[in-house]
DNA sequence: CGGTAATCGAGACGGTACGTCATGTCTTACA
DNA sequence: TGTAAGACATGACGTACCGTCTCGATTACCG
């Protein structure tokens, strides 16, 4: 399989046509449609959830034929997923260097909290999710996108971290990571208590002090 | 939390006493068909997910027609809530005490792990989650039977450490609850790494003992 | 298979689900539905032909679901030819008796004549026609309802006229029915001259008195 | 009827002389593609009729591109059209003089009668004639093109029949070129009874002698 | 013991969305 | 200019569920 360029037009979502690499027949896929597919889809998306979105309903929305969109996409969660992204995409930041792990781990984790929890991202995600149970290859293509980028960015935190010697060079990071993401998405999606930013520092404190009592 | 009356009309989940106290008039209710609803749904969503729980399917499998099912049940997410919730109940047991925390939440969490994984719990409870999102009454009913008795036996394991003198008394329950599921979750659902035996034990010492190097 | 009774609200076409004698369980069919759905089509058929008439627009216009007309009849010729059936029915008299061959025919061929030259009936039996040839069932249906009548009309003309001793008792009544109505529906489908009185006139004195010179 | 000019938008049917003498600017049309085209029209005709010819299956067999098509045919009936018209020009034949009008006719309409029994052309006919009912120009080409060649066969041996005094002079040809086919047709299309030799003698025999008792 | 009343099965109903297919138009690159 | 390739808007297809409804048949109680 051929990697598709990144940022060409069929780079969507890998669900999508594979691209290749000879010389592109035939008439060009609409830079327009696709746009307005996505930005139709995200409104969607954020005003009344995935339920909301249908294929009619982004057809109608972006101006758009069906045929169109599943020529790209094979389901609407594809092109949810693919709006849900370049919407993320947008904000993404470099994860600053406080100094100290615990002040980039709040540098980090804080922001994201106050934008997932603000807008309805939650049930985006839960549907989101839902797919990726039964879809393998959607599955994938949902880590890739969705889990992977913010794990990157704690991963380099805590690489940072061990160079300064805050922390021991045998940690087991991926067990890391999960201990500072899990309890949060814990919150977004089951709803038991908020994801405040007090929950964040608790959380960021308590993993890196751990609960036991110090011995003595 | 107030407890719906039984039969009452915000009774969302048909786990109602059978009979009451009070006057029954009219045919009564017919166990044989909600034991057979339970049953279909059950293995309908064990076999194929959430996705294949359509109200049809279920009167069809269960010898039932769709009103009996709409009389007692709002959504076919409430029938798979308590089907889901009747096959987790019977296999419900009280939290051992093995003498520490690390013993009594491995002893709590492993078997755990061991069922979820194993059977495909992950699409029901990810589906179920979604409507959580958008229906408040079925999300509090969710977090009701589904994630409190869990965290229920967690909590009792966790007073029983405070007592222990293992842990400090102003433990904030609530975040350590959260440091322990939320993890478990977090691979269940996202599934970018296994829940085995490891992780769990992983989870359980990294959360005891925190991440950050000792002082000294 | 059991005949469904002439009348009851089962015998649609013949193509629909056949009736059963046993006990009408479940909700009974709609009535009004039935009639707002042959309602529907007879005026788009007549107003757009065949080609307006789609399940989607029939649904629309008779204010039912699409469903519900696909529970009954299995395309939407089948539909068209019941409701063209239903129209043609209540037009349809008993050939009155002019004391001659030359007189009844022309009694019972020009106000039929009249109609389908009228209203543009032509483009809906082509299209009716057409689909006969392809689907065997909905070709035997169609001759039963639509084919069949007229000729059993002109049948009894026809015998009439043997009583009377006008014509010869062992004629090929078959082929002198194909004779009558062939050059009719050959005019009125090809469209390469009119289908008028006159024509009618003429066929019925050439078929009767013969092409070829008499003898002598 | 005014011929339409060769490559002129009103020649519908792409029957034009490939080169004319005036300029031909650009690249010249391809009568590879031209052939491709009526040969994968006639051969999904044949085996599937005309609901199988459309212009995407007919430009994936012939491997042409649809707008190719669609430059020279303005509809698939047209193609459909000239497919069939191709097929049969090569069998017509001049009528041959048995130096009897019965015979004559026999020896016309017995082949014909074999020829669109045999393959499944009947469904093409009545494909054709539907679309002939709607669309005006395409009803005079097919007129020009099928019915008018075979009726001018039968109109050439009538008047041999006349020129031997073996008709009156004052016949209505028209009609009696009806009273011949009209029948014909009738069994084709509407399939009630089969169109074999006995069928085609039996309407030349009724047609010449008529059904009448003759005087006496 | 007959009347009252809620439940049950069956299944038709008006809707909405699905994913596919064909039509006829268009845009591009190549011949 | 013609052609192959193929994207596009449009709109119908036939299916599957949804949640509601209307039946007749059951099955309790209560008077």
């Amino acid at each position: 399989m051929t990697v598709p360029e990144p940022g060409s037009p069929l780079d969507t979502t890998g669900l999508a046509v594979p691209a290749s690499a000879q010389a592109a027949r035939g008439r060009p896929r609409s830079e327009k449609a696709r746009k307005a597919i996505l930005k139709a889809t995200a409104a969607l998306l954020l005003e009344r959830g995935l339920a909301a979105v249908s294929m009619d309903a982004v057809a109608l929305r972006a101006g758009v034929s069906k045929a169109t969109i599943y020529r790209w996409w094979p389901t609407k969660e594809a092109v949810a997923l693919d709006a849900l992204y370049t919407r993320w995409e947008e904000a993404a930041r470099h994860p600053s260097d406080t100094g100290s792990l615990r002040g980039d781990l709040l540098e980090l984790l804080r922001p994201w909290a106050g934008i997932v929890r603000t807008a309805p991202y939650a049930r985006v995600i839960a549907a989101l999710l839902t797919r990726a149970q039964t879809d393998q290859v959607f599955g994938a293509e949902y880590r890739r996108r969705i889990v992977q980028p913010r794990r990157d960015q704690a991963r380099e935190v805590f690489l940072r971290a061990v160079e300064r010697g805050e922390v021991a060079a045998d940690l087991n990071l991926e067990v890391a990571l999960d201990l500072i993401y899990g309890p949060l998405y814990h919150r977004l999606l089951q709803g038991h208590a908020p994801l405040d930013d007090a929950f964040v520092t608790d959380v960021v404190d308590m993993v890196l002090a751990g609960i036991r009592l110090q011995a003595g």
